[in-house]
DNA sequence: ACCTGAACACCGTTCAAGT
DNA sequence: ACCTGAACACCGTTCAAGT
């Protein structure tokens, strides 16, 4: 079936279009997102993504060290416009305005934000943003090391709220899982889990505003909380 | 090489020793538990596990749903002895015991953590671990609401942090990566980043007190934060 | 230095067929 | 109902060989 004709087809595509341009480590990120977008982070792999670029796996290995550094590089690129956020009014609208873009992001890709809690970021628009947001919370007067350590633990918290949450909202088996926890919580037996079953409807409720809440609790917590002073109870 | 011999030796086993004790979800769940101890989350596969139990990967489908759910059950497993955990004193030490209990397992295995945070946990040893927590809670005065969200958040952020820290520790990978971003920060240009530049010192500073500060930072969060009332800038 | 094909050593999951 | 072998459709990474 496919012999003499074939060959003159490729021929011929080769005329037609520059075909295989040169392999460049934007090309393979650019090749990335696209099939990120169009097929999610899974199918984001060394091997498609070498398909897609009409070579083979190896080649890849040149300009990205394994495929978790992929997906780092792919984060950082999705960054971009998050880091260059426009802001306006208190610093705590800012703060928060960049942390909802953030969130943003990952929330269309949980994947994503999985992958961010197990590899340090460092990637430019990374950093950036970090800078930004390190600068709202000293010109909100928090002390250096509240700010320092108050920015890691506001990213954490959003980016694990974002693999959590987003998770559960993205595939069929998630939301199967949830649907058990639910059960699981509003059946809860009095008798082995009384605070569960007291207080079940609670522990399900709030969505927006309990993200809202838990923002509210840390930012105030960095202003706050001295640095190396342990709490006595009341 | 192989033929008569062998199927006598086989049939010799068969007598020896009862060979293959029937399938069952403890006995996956217990093999499990042997691959993760000794070879790491990431070879507890099907197949694997299959292997180990002298059968094919298929068999394995009746008693678990598919990998990550093979995940979650060890996770559940090894809670047990958290959800048990002996505490003592004020509720805010004890809180603080079952945390640290709870860090523990996940620090040893940061896979773990990271799977926990994509699947709703509603394993027996959650759900007590969780009511126990939730019971320390009110008896510390937060209001129903208070407790039910904040138990989450106390959960997340522990987790986010093992998944976080303890991979950094795990693999070489990530500890390249951490020194990566360790000196990316101590030498970062102050031109473009000068907050980072700034607080470089501060911002790679702290372990063990960092992570008091956050719980501590937390716990009197969800104690004093009021919900849905927003904060206004002073 | 960069690119390639082929190979190695794995995966998860399904399914028809058996008991 | 449970168990199995075989098959399908993939993976990441390495390496010798080419340019």
């Amino acid at each position: 079936m496919k012999t003499r004709d074939d060959s003159l087809a490729i021929v011929r595509n080769r005329r037609e279009r520059p075909a295989k341009p040169a392999l460049t480590r934007d090309g393979i990120i650019q090749t990335a997102l696209e099939i990120l977008r169009a097929e999610g982070l899974s199918k984001v792999t060394m091997r498609r993504v070498a398909v897609a670029l009409d070579t083979g796996a190896a080649s890849l290995y040149v300009y990205v060290r394994d495929t978790e550094d992929l997906h780092a590089q792919i984060l950082d690129a999705l960054l971009a416009p998050v880091s260059r956020t426009k802001t306006e009014g208190d610093w705590c609208r800012q703060i928060k305005a960049i942390l909802s873009k953030y969130m943003e992001v990952l929330f269309a890709y949980p994947a994503l934000a999985r992958m961010a809690m197990s590899t340090p970021a460092s990637g430019p628009n990374y950093m950036r943003m970090v800078d930004r947001m390190l600068g709202l919370l000293a010109a909100a007067g928090a002390p250096d090391r509240n700010a320092a350590w108050g920015i890691d633990l506001l990213l954490l918290h959003a980016t694990a709220h974002a693999a959590e949450h987003g998770t559960w909202k993205e595939s069929q088996r998630a939301a199967d899982d949830f649907a058990t926890l639910e059960a699981a919580v509003a059946g809860a037996d009095p008798k082995k889990y009384p605070h569960i079953a007291r207080l079940s409807s609670d522990l399900m409720s709030g969505d927006r505003s309990r993200l809202e809440w838990s923002f509210d609790l840390l930012i105030n917590g960095v202003l706050e909380t001295p640095v190396s002073v342990r709490e006595e109870e009341s």
